[in-house]
DNA sequence: ATGTCC
């Protein structure tokens, strides 16, 4: 029996929300779960997926990873492709955090080489990365410089001495976005952007001192410098107060949007508009903005934690080796080609916890990876085990070259303060040997 | 995710 009633399971991996789920849908909904993790899908979620599958210009089917859970309007863990010509762009399909994602930093150090200075480690990089709701950085900036930024995004950053031009590489879409406008963003917008650059967050961002644990594919691990007990850094974080005063502002606008075009929402948190009309372009321009935003943040982050890494270690950067491995955006909106059935169409994928994972051989590859596929980040919840994985054609031919973005969430942040009221987790993790600072 | 309610 499925655990949402109307489901249907297809395979060991996957569920099928029928056509008929909800009204109107136009193509049906999968999601990949197995039997254990099927026993935590939302009702909600499911909705979400089926909900989707109603908008205008869907291209494949409404997809979910194995990470869903319920967002606001599209769910979290949900894939969806909309046709660049007849389709539609929704700020709810990207998310609130645009281009909220995950860089890692290898080094050449070991995990015996840092344990023994770990607390020094920690305390000093928790000084130098600020962190917490609100919190603003040692990078202030006018409206002008901070438009510079919307424009260039992580090449922002290089240019002023955060990190070095063999950083861009290994970036997603290399850390820029062409056609952001900042004159699509509003004052507001600007106003919460313009102290925030260089700033971690709350909630579920992170900067994490890791180390390789296990290497499962010897070949895979090697072209990207990976090494068992090799201490590596994972950062886990996104376009703060800016992306989401942007994502707030445009909602309102796609609502309008979609009244003046005629599409008809099940859920009014699935506002959009269609891709080409000037509404569309201006939320596309301005997320593009965002997304490169969040990439100057992932930049800067990672250019004080190398800083500190060279003081408490007392190496040259030259021996530290710390370098990117790869940064995936995680909650995007992007125009790609992709094969549906037999035939290459121009899509605009929204990728909502979604992490991208192309293939090898694909042109957006950087060379180093050209033949191993894209790293994907997988970050595991705290106090266990992270994933470094690459793309495989069944990805592209099945979820549009994309694949799940981190350990999922069972309880919403309310529950979970709540179910961990009186413990005591910072001690929890220093007993198993994890150093844990916390705002 | 988020100046966790304009």
């Amino acid at each position: 029996m499925p655990k949402i009633e109307g489901t249907e399971r297809i395979d060991p991996y996957r569920i099928r929300v029928p056509k008929g789920f909800v009204q109107g849908m136009k193509t049906e909904g999968i999601i990949f779960v197995d039997e254990i993790l099927e026993q935590e899908l939302e009702f909600d979620s499911v909705k979400q997926v089926a909900n989707v599958a109603t908008l205008p210009g869907i291209v494949g089917k409404s997809l979910a990873m194995p990470d869903i859970h319920t967002g606001y309007g599209f769910p979290i863990g949900g894939v969806a492709a909309f046709d660049a010509e007849q389709g539609i762009i929704s700020p709810g399909g990207v998310g609130y955090d645009i281009n909220c994602g995950v860089r890692l930093l290898k080094s050449n150090l070991t995990k015996d080489e840092v344990e023994p200075k770990i607390r020094e480690l920690v305390d000093l990089l928790y000084t130098h990365i600020p962190s917490g709701v609100g919190s603003t950085g040692k990078i202030r900036l006018n409206y002008e410089e901070l438009k510079k930024v919307v424009r260039k995004g992580a090449i922002w950053a290089v240019e002023h001495g955060y990190g070095d031009a063999d950083d861009l590489k290994r970036i997603e879409s290399h850390g820029c976005l062409d056609g952001a406008d900042p004159e699509v963003i509003s004052k507001k917008a600007y106003e919460r952007g313009k102290d925030q650059l260089g700033t971690l967050g709350s909630g579920n961002h992170f900067l994490e001192v890791q180390y390789v644990d296990e290497v499962y594919e010897p070949e895979i691990a090697q072209a990207m410098g990976l090494f068992k007990n090799q201490v590596t850094v994972m950062i886990h974080s996104g376009s703060r107060g800016f992306g989401h005063q942007i994502c707030d502002d445009y909602v309102r606008d796609m609502l309008q949007a979609a009244k003046k075009y005629g599409i008809e929402l099940p859920d009014r948190e699935l506002a959009c508009a269609p891709f080409l009309s000037k509404e569309g372009q201006r939320y596309f321009s301005a997320m593009k903005g965002a997304a490169n935003y969040a990439w100057a943040n992932r930049q800067c982050l990672m250019h004080w934690t190398r800083e500190v890494f060279l003081r408490v270690f007392k190496v040259s950067p030259k021996e530290l080796a710390m370098r990117v491995v790869y940064d995936v955006a995680h909650n995007i909106a992007k125009e790609e080609f992709h094969i549906i059935n037999g035939k290459r169409r121009r899509v605009v994928v929204h990728r909502k916890g979604a992490t991208r994972a192309f293939p090898e051989g694909h042109p957006e590859l950087p060379d180093c990876y050209a033949s191993i596929g894209q790293p994907v980040i997988i970050p595991g919840d705290m106090g266990r085990v992270s994933f470094v994985l690459v793309g495989l054609q069944r990805a592209m031919d099945e979820t549009f070259g994309s694949t799940c973005h981190g350990a999922g969430r069972l309880l919403s942040r309310t529950q979970a303060i709540k179910q961990a009221k009186g413990r005591a987790i910072k001690e929890e993790l220093a007993q198993r040997g994890i150093v844990k600072i916390c705002w």
